[in-house]
DNA sequence: TGGGATGCAATGCAATTGCATTGCATAGAG
DNA sequence: CTCTATGCAATGCAATTGCATTGCATCCCA
């Protein structure tokens, strides 16, 4: 090592053990309710600690927000790897999508805490690059997934991409069920990998 | 009149009035800067009078969220007015669309109002059921204007919908531009309406 | 055995919050 | 004119906010 390291606490386990504890209080009170004595309550411990972890509230809130986008890259990575080898391109992007929609209740308190900094950001220009990194990433993927007969496939693959967000706000807001959602998904496949419905 | 008019202030318009000024805070400084205070202040009159007109701050919230909703289902009106008699199917739909969209400066403040009550109501289910109705009457008529050749025309329809809510999110934030937004429509629409692209 | 860095709790503080209360000016009804 | 309902401003208040500060306790390294 070349810096000391004087005490043994795992820094980083204790930051994701706090932003853990953001994350539930924000699934379930939103994001204004997010707070220092709130974190630390819901973390169990004293809010002196989750001041000396995070120098500020907007540095723990960054924090966390890299914890979610971390949280749904890997389980889009779990959901391709149990796909085994060679999917078609089809399967492919319904589980990467399938996998990024809030459709049960574990992904759901991980959507709404992704919505919520979805308006964090809108005012917080700062914060808004690495999402804005993600989008460009996810859209070149999905390009190189989609079949030739999409003339203009950077169009297409954005068009894919908003879906999949409107999706998870409609899910999120009670107004489609999971079924909705997935039929929509799939009725969009078809039509992007062209499955003549008639 | 039935009741008795002791003064003669249009309540309604006050009411709008600071309805404007809390969306003029919402949408340059976040949702949970929305106070009492700032609101007041923004519209240039009292803390007491917004006390007056609104007995709580839940009350004001909700009914600044009816004008959102209002303004967006008037630019929609008349976006469609605009049109002339008997548009095709496409151009209405396209037309409506884009009248939803944040795609100038001043759309772009009500997207954020909007986007910032989506999460607003994610914790409070009591607001969302009149956002779950629009929602409803929206893919009903999309699903009306979709060709019969889309077999699942609900599916279809919600899907289109979703489109415009993820294309309105990544507007926002900056990750689409408004060309880029209105392409990746426009491939939707094609796809939808059955031009082929090759 | 120091000694210095670190982990963490406790407390304090100014600012801000939503809301209740009070006071008063005014305008229409009688 | 009087009276009462209303419009609105001002003030107070308890609660909560983010953050700075302080004080120990603990552990590593020399």
């Amino acid at each position: 090592m070349i810096e000391v390291m004087p005490k043994k606490v795992d820094h980083q386990e204790r930051r994701t053990l706090i932003a853990d504890a953001l994350m539930r209080v924000a699934a379930d009170q939103g994001l204004e309710a997010v707070s220092l004595r709130h974190v630390a309550a819901e973390a169990g411990v004293s809010a002196g600690m989750v001041q000396h972890y995070f120098r500020t509230k907007d540095e723990m809130m960054a924090f966390a927000l890299a914890v979610v986008r971390e949280r749904g890259q890997l389980r889009v990575t779990e959901a391709m790897e149990r796909l085994g080898p060679d999917p078609s391109p089809r399967l492919l992007l319904r589980t990467m999508i399938a996998a990024l929609l809030p459709l049960d209740d574990r992904t759901r308190d991980d959507g709404r805490v992704a919505l919520a900094y979805f308006a964090y950001t809108a005012v917080r220009p700062a914060v808004a690059s690495s999402l804005r990194a993600d989008t460009a990433q996810l859209t070149e993927f999905i390009a190189s997934a989609l079949p030739a007969r999409n003339a203009n496939a950077a169009a297409a693959a954005a068009g894919l991409l908003a879906l999949m967000e409107g999706l998870g706000i409609y899910l999120l807001g009670g107004q489609y069920t999971a079924e909705q959602a997935l039929a929509a998904l799939d009725a969009h496949l078809d039509l992007l990998f062209g499955v003549d419905s008639a």
